[in-house]
DNA sequence: TTGTTAGTTGAACGTTCAATCAAGTCAATC
DNA sequence: GATTGACTTGATTGAACGTTCAACTAACAA
């Protein structure tokens, strides 16, 4: 049913896999070329330059956190608050399975991006809503006291992901990770009822 | 008492405040000759290259710690905990007086280096070490849970300081940081005695 | 057949980059 | 006053970069 992808698309697979493994500022996009097998030209026919190749780019992960993100991670497990830490093991999988390398690609480039255009910041932050939106309908699933901040906890859960991605790829140990993740695991817990 | 900067002095002043500002690969190493008024002569005779450069950049934020970090935010402040969020407080500030642009240089670094020597590699993590080890001293000295895990709750705090960084960056909003920080405060009370 | 549209080709362009180096300065030492 | 050696100068190099473009192909339509 499916067919071959187009060029676009294998322009697009090739930057967001590029994107992520050497960052923006490192991926040249004869690099991008040559994984995607595909000619300048070609490039410049369908996008006007590096910058909306990454506006494309970032589309994507937008579009692809529901289906490629949640809903493997969240495949046969039911309670909301295990939802949330099947969503973390995802990346801790991802952190051991490149050996400490690679962590979340829009965290990288939300660092690596200085002074983004506006473009480019609002599809991040938008790439971020979509995250801790997601976190957040688990949360609100939860039996939490009635008090607890939801959207601030649906926060500081990426805000725990990322800042441990960062650790554990500095120390190149998923120590870092598990610790984090433990501590975020403590505090949820203290907000639950009874 | 203080004679004028050296040329070396100049060199890594002028990268330390670019590489925060711009970046690493975003900062050119005329970029570098400019601020600090220097030929490239002059900066490839201290330096081998732009990386020994960045080297003596991390060097200079590991030895900066103490006397330009610690010591200014801690001023006035004795109670052990409320160190710490004195501490976060000096992020909150850097980022409102650049209007959320500019956070930890560490960070950032450690994000933007995909593949970065070992040396430098050490040198972040030292960097990251030497700043929790400062957090770790605080909650040693503050009236917590025996059972607490002391190492991972000061982690915890740089996890959520960089993690909070990210997200005021890219939604151009401290309010971001705030309810983290706010998040993290009454994790610590949780584990307070009694 | 002829024209039109959508997509492809890859050599070439101008710029910027990190890095080099032969020549020069100048205060301290002999 | 000659010599030394630490430091500076800035034009220059060659590679890599993002981007452009005139020519080309294939499929379909008039």
């Amino acid at each position: 049913m499916d067919s071959p992808p187009t060029t676009r698309d294998r322009i697009v697979q090739a930057a967001m896999e590029l994107f992520w493994r050497k960052g923006y500022g490192s991926t040249s996009i004869s690099d991008i070329l040559e994984t995607a097998k595909v000619n300048s030209g070609s490039l410049y026919y369908f996008f006007k330059g590096k910058q909306e190749l990454l506006v494309a780019v970032l589309e994507a992960y937008r579009d692809g956190i529901g289906p490629a993100l949640l809903n493997p991670a969240w495949n046969g497990v039911d309670d909301p608050i295990e939802k949330i830490f099947a969503l973390l093991a995802g990346y801790r999988r991802a952190l051991v399975d490149t050996d400490c390398f690679y962590g979340c690609p829009i965290g990288s480039l939300a660092l690596e991006l200085h002074e983004p255009d506006p473009e480019v910041r609002e599809l991040m932050a938008a790439n971020f809503t979509a995250w801790t939106d997601a976190v957040r309908e688990c949360l609100e699933q939860a039996d939490l006291r009635p008090e607890t901040d939801v959207r601030a906890l649906a926060e500081l859960t990426l805000t725990v992901m990322e800042g441990a991605v960062m650790q554990t790829r500095t120390f190149r140990d998923v120590a870092y990770f598990d610790r984090a993740v433990a501590q975020l695991r403590q505090h949820i817990d203290q907000l639950r009822k009874e």
